[in-house]
DNA sequence: ATGACAGGTAGGATATTTCCTACGTATCAT
DNA sequence: ATGATACGTAGGAAATATCCTACCTGTCAT
């Protein structure tokens, strides 16, 4: 009965996720990835939004680590902290095997196997389990 | 000017990173993924909350294609659909030369020159973001 | 047909997100 | 010092997300 984590790393997964998304988060990093560390005017020249609002994104991205502010004179500088991301791609990695079955069409045989394993076990075992969905 | 825009394919980018930005929902996922498709009942087993909050849950995977249904007598079973995931995996890929130059330090050579070209002249040159970690 | 079961929809309370305007703080130029 | 600039915080409105309790639909067993 898992259910969902809040050790540490859990939430700091949470908070980058979260931070995802968002298409201006996502555009937001796509401009300091493209075009390097920027000030908050540079970036926020391209959305159409109050700045206090701007401000309220580069607080998330701030949160989840996902960019980093340098204090410049009367700017601040934003910079792309891409460390967090190798969370994603860790996350993301024991799925590849399955879009690149789905792709060699060798997926759906090997869901079709579970399908009726999963079909069996449940026959044999009589349905009796799980009553605790309180 | 470019807002964050609105075409069928960000949108289904939108609908992706934010299915997976709850923890349920990425958890969820892991289930599908490391026991095979199943039924509702078993998937929503190991989470405290009613069954209409997990059927909506499901409703999110599946309106971001990230799960399939299938009707098997009066249970459904769910699948894993990974090959959304690889929109995710394009959207990281840019970045990976960020963490990679990270992680060996050469990056923060690369952002401090950039920092100081920025300071003077941000426009100077069309050199922005480009910055090889090789 | 009748009842039990699986899983959905409807509607609503509450929490969170996202946006705003108004204002505060620090820095720069004069 | 004074004003302008860059950017944040405070506080609130509106939209959305997340959860709930009822209730409905379709399937299976009797």
């Amino acid at each position: 009965m898992q259910c969902v984590d809040t050790t540490p790393a859990a939430r700091a997964e949470d908070a980058i996720f979260a931070a995802l998304a968002s298409p201006v988060r996502r555009e937001v990093l796509r401009l300091l990835r493209e075009r390097g560390p920027q000030s908050v005017q540079d970036l926020a020249s391209g959305f159409a939004m109050a700045r206090p609002s701007f401000s309220e994104h580069l607080r998330v991205l701030r949160d989840a680590g996902l960019v980093s502010e340098r204090r410049d004179g009367r700017r601040r500088l934003y910079r792309l902290e891409a460390v967090p991301l190798v969370r994603v791609r860790d996350w993301l990695d024991p799925y590849e095997r399955f879009w690149r079955g789905r792709l060699t069409g060798l997926r759906d045989l090997l869901d079709d196997m579970e399908d009726m394993n999963d079909t069996r076990d449940a026959a044999a075992l009589g349905r009796a389990g799980d009553q605790e969905t309180t």
